[in-house]
DNA sequence: TAGTGTGAATTTCTTCACAGCG
DNA sequence: CGCTGTGAAGAAATTCACACTA
């Protein structure tokens, strides 16, 4: 409600999940040297439309210069700021499996300000040693782990049938953030807060508008958009 | 507009995404032996609420039998055919590094119904090579690869500085469906079905989200939802 | 009677269009 | 003049609530 500025309550989810996408431009567009941009060039650099940028910057407050644009740095600090990307939040990743390996030695997370503390696994000849210099531990660990790394977000990349019982165990030592990549519903408390990502499910939607080319119509980012 | 029932148009966007989920859900019930489930069974077992499953599945035609549920198989059988997984596509990875190489690993793609055909990458040390058993091409023989693959779905596993060139050699081959990993905007013609996954996007949102503790808001399907 | 199918109400998201300001 | 910021219109998605029927 508060018409003040600096901070505007309940930014909508459809925006929540846009501004990585307006972040991850204007830091391009930084490092290219601008230190303006208007609504329609963040448009056509992040395939939203004008007006939405407009409308989803003004959720952050009134930081724009008609006639002008958005100040570039200015605007990374607010979004950087709301998105709490300001300290540094880590990754611990349950599961050292395929997929588990994989994001480990994934430059993504660490490039973008999540590095990787730890990897969890119950497989005794997993624990104890190390993968792209992370070392994998047993779930007993876990608790001093997350004491380690406060407000760190758990990662599930184990199958599907124990992605239950290993986010009960993430919550249970102090996890509040999870992100899991296994296909299977799980559920957690109400103060912990959970998004799904199933790589397979990405797949059956495109093969639904491959079927009836519609293209266009499919183009959203993960899930949300 | 056809209230035939047997092809329903217009699927809306926001239901797509979710069949897949009841999909997975449909699976395992027929795997446990149930032959029929009630809207309220799949909204627990998805997490979707009854009223939205019943809409949803609407969509597909009108096989449910009231006080009784929907017939698992042919629910299956339906949504199958509507996310046209009939017939099996499988998948070409572009880049075989961190990421595409995990991928192949993964055994979730192939699980569903998405075997990984050929992976493709510029590196002269890698082409010839195989991961996990699928060979590693160079760029040139995409358009071969894509002829053998008829329908085939594109993964985009490169840096993101790459991935539009990427992209538009994918399309040249004469591929229509792709899924897009690397963090950055990629254009395609309308005839092409893109989607974007962006792993560290995921993170930031978690990161609002655990900001301000508004767990339950933030729990939404990747990916879009 | 138990559970579907769906119009209608509601909420959320998008788009339009333009007043207002630097 | 150019571009932001935003009310208001419009579209899409969700939820409600209940008539209907196997």
């Amino acid at each position: 409600m508060g018409t003040n500025g600096r901070f505007h309550r309940d930014i909508p989810e459809a925006t929540v999940a846009r501004l990585p996408l307006y972040l991850r431009s204007l830091i391009s567009l930084a490092g290219a040297g601008d230190d303006t941009v208007s609504s329609a060039e963040l448009a056509t650099s992040t395939g939203v439309n004008a007006a939405k940028v407009r409308k989803d910057l003004s959720y952050l407050g009134s930081f724009g210069t008609r006639g002008v644009g958005y100040d570039v740095e200015r605007l990374i600090f607010e979004m950087s700021r709301q998105l709490g990307l300001t300290t540094e939040r880590s990754v611990v990743i349950a599961g050292a499996g395929n997929l588990g390996q994989a994001l480990v030695k994934y430059r993504g997370f660490s490039d973008r300000g999540f590095p990787v503390a730890a990897m969890i696994d119950i497989d005794p000849a997993k624990t104890g040693s190390e993968i792209s210099g992370v070392l994998v531990s047993s779930p007993s660990s876990l608790p001093e782990v997350v004491a380690a790394n406060p407000g760190c977000i758990g990662i599930v990349a184990t199958p599907a049938e124990v992605a239950q019982a290993v986010v009960d165990r993430l919550v249970e030592a102090g996890i509040t953030s999870i992100l899991n990549f296994a296909p299977s519903l799980v559920v957690v408390p109400d103060f912990v807060v959970l998004r799904q990502v199933d790589l397979a499910l990405e797949l059956q939607v495109l093969s639904f508008y491959a079927e009836r080319n519609l293209a266009g119509v499919a183009e959203a980012l993960h899930s949300i958009d």
